[in-house]
RNA sequence: CGGGACGUAGCGCAGCCUGGUAGCGCACUUGCUUGGGGUGCAAGGGGUCGCGAGUUCAAAUCUCGCCGUCCCGACCA
């Protein structure tokens, strides 16, 4: 049993003043945390006690399926060199030198690591498949260190790695963390959401994220709450209400228009008399077309011109915004940006403005090398006779059908999902929310077996690659999603599987003999029945007690007053602050049921 | 890396413009008081004013440089 007279839990009536998301201002208040340096952070008594109670229920769900190893934080350049990543991390690598001049870096994950150890160890399929764990402190130089534990620099991760003989094998390691994973995330009594995770340009097949909504995250969400679709904005699409066609003009084939100084999208449609839907938005960027060397210690962080750049023009319907994210996937996971104004001249021979598909030599396809690329967003496949620029200033052009009046490269789903859009598989509106990533898991492949040369042989004696997989949990992101989940002014509640102590047993007059007693022997008792007790011992004002007890993330609270000569105290349940009075030689039991009980 | 703000006691802030004894609330210590939602009274302790230069008889205050932190953007396995 601790008691608060001896323990160190410094709270503060205020909150410091750098703090703006209500995690990092209760955390810190209630005497969790204390913050070090941007993005690194000590964790005191209460705040070290929730994590390693998270920890313990990963670890007790991730020994069902796995064996948890430790691996070094420190490492060695030389493993990052073999898979290449020691140049493609970039600045977000924490770099140092030994006395001898050698470099090393600090770990911010472990694909290497583990890789390592399986090329050397593992020798025949019999062996597969493997699920390797660890629970290990990454590193990580966030550009932008912000929002309290939210985005850090130092944190604690659980990652694990899947190696399999076959896709079957992965498909069955990927399900086993996707389910120990709900179960996790279950027993920390957070509510969260699965959703469907671009997964990149490096051969992942499939990658699904756990996200728990709350006005403080990053990520984007997009989720029906009808049949439970939900992806991340850079993957989620939406179905869309049919558009009625104009009717073609003239003979059929492109026609000039003349609009004189109508630029924008609004201003042309309104100009001809159209809805925006019928128009072409003419987006012109440009990509590198150059990976960054490999084994090299030059860190390319900025677009750098050049003639390695290539053009590349997307079109979309005319009300529609472009997912980035959703382009640079299209194109193999390459940086773009937009064009500067004379590479559009250059292109289109004319300014921007008057921008459109036509009298410009595309890619045929993506294989094609060197020609400029015109990626058609599918909301515009099967649309005919649109409207878009001339090419030509104060012009545009009508008439415009994809595939017949000009050839794209690609169609491609290259728009943003807009809130309120119909859902794809049922037809409900979207919503859309920030949230913020508890857990990651994601289908691999063979990007680490085959750059680091990890084989096993088959059943036949052939030497293969295993096939891996690789899942993370943020542990300090589970307390710091639940705090944002369930808090209010006075403070927050944490579900009693990751509360520091389960229940605050608060005597309100520590000078009265008689509540003074019935309080210890209440906290013995529950401790004795398995509970985590912390008795308010101190001589303070109830009032103050109140406050704390309620700050501090502790689900129940019981009030020893002077009810006592009733051989009745008060048990709060501070999600709902609801009170019951419960007879002292009951509370056992209460307690037993309340365990049950979703907080 | 671009833009903005801030840095004075553990926390929250004033003082700076107009240079001259470093202040307030909370917290802390001691005594009394109070005892169901941050009691009241009294007496105390605690500050390299982020760091370094410069201007000046004199710098928290003015000038320059640096460092740190936060916010917006870029970025984010």
């Amino acid at each position: 049993m601790h008691r608060w007279s001896q323990v160190f839990i410094p709270t503060l009536r205020e909150a410091p003043a750098d703090a703006e998301v209500a995690s990092h201002k209760l955390l810190v208040r209630a005497g969790y945390i204390r913050q070090l340096g941007a993005g690194i952070y000590s964790f005191l008594f209460l705040g070290n006690r929730s994590t390693q109670k998270i920890m313990r229920i990963v670890r007790e769900e991730m020994d069902k399926i796995g064996q948890e190893f430790y691996l070094p934080a420190l490492n060695p350049r030389e493993i990052w060199e073999a898979s290449g990543r020691w140049s493609v991390m970039g600045e977000n690598m924490f770099r140092l030198k030994d006395r001898k001049g050698a470099d090393l870096c600090l770990g911010m994950t472990h694909e290497e690591i583990m890789t390592d150890i399986a090329r050397k160890e593992l020798r025949s399929y019999k062996q597969l498949p493997q699920i390797w764990y660890q629970i290990q402190t990454k590193f990580r130089d966030e550009p932008r260190p912000k929002s309290g534990l939210l985005r850090v620099r130092q944190f604690t991760m659980k990652d694990s790695y899947s190696f399999d003989i076959d896709a079957a094998g992965l498909d069955a390691s990927y399900q086993k963390h996707h389910d120990v994973y709900c179960r996790i995330f279950d027993r920390c009594g957070l509510k969260y959401v699965v959703i469907d995770a671009h997964s990149g340009a490096m051969g992942g097949s499939q990658s699904q994220e756990f996200m728990v909504r709350t006005p403080a995250g990053e990520d984007l969400v997009v989720s029906c709450a009808q049949c439970g679709y939900a992806a991340n904005l850079e993957k989620a699409t939406s179905k869309l209400a049919p558009v009625e066609d104009l009717q073609p003009e003239g003979d059929g084939k492109p026609l000039e228009v003349h609009t004189p100084g109508q630029k924008t999208i609004e201003e042309v449609a309104r100009f001809l008399g159209v809805s925006p839907k019928n128009k072409i938005k003419t987006l012109a960027m440009m990509i590198s077309a150059e990976e960054p060397e490999r084994g090299t210690t030059r860190i390319p962080t900025k677009w750098e011109p050049g003639p390695v750049s290539r053009a590349v023009v997307v079109l979309l319907r005319g009300d529609h915004q472009m997912n980035e994210v959703k382009l640079s996937t299209a194109l193999g996971g390459k940086d773009v940006r937009p064009m500067q104004e004379e590479e559009i001249l250059a292109l289109f021979h004319s300014p921007a403005g008057y921008l459109g598909p036509l009298g410009v030599d595309w890619a045929k396809n993506m294989e094609e090398p060197r020609k400029p690329i015109l990626l058609v967003d599918k909301a515009l496949e099967e649309r005919v006779n649109l409207i878009g620029g001339a090419n030509k200033e104060n012009y545009h052009v009508k008439n415009l059908t994809p595939g017949k009046t000009f050839h794209p490269t690609a169609y491609v789903d290259l728009r943003s999902v807009n809130a309120g859009e119909p859902c794809p598989n049922c037809g409900a509106a979207l919503r859309i929310d920030t949230a913020v990533e508890i857990g990651h898991i994601f289908k691999l492949g063979y990007k680490y077996t085959h750059s680091m040369g990890a084989t096993v042989l088959d059943r036949n004696g052939k030497e293969v690659a295993p096939i891996m997989g690789s899942y993370g949990i943020g542990i300090e992101r589970i307390l710091t999603a639940a705090v944002e989940q369930n808090n209010d002014e006075n403070g927050f509640w944490l579900s009693p599987a990751i509360a520091p102590f389960e229940v605050v047993v608060v005597s309100t007059n520590s000078s009265d003999e008689k509540i003074r007693t019935a309080a210890e022997g209440i906290a013995r008792q529950l401790e004795e029945s398995g509970y985590d007790i912390l008795l308010d011992d101190r001589d303070e004002r109830p009032g103050v007690k109140f406050k704390d007890a309620d700050l501090v993330g502790i689900p129940f609270r019981i009030n020893i007053g002077k009810k006592v000569t009733d051989d009745t105290v008060e048990v709060v349940q501070r999600s709902t602050l609801h009170k019951e009075d419960v007879k002292i030689s009951a509370i056992s039991e209460y307690f037993k049921r309340l365990r049950q009980m979703p907080t």
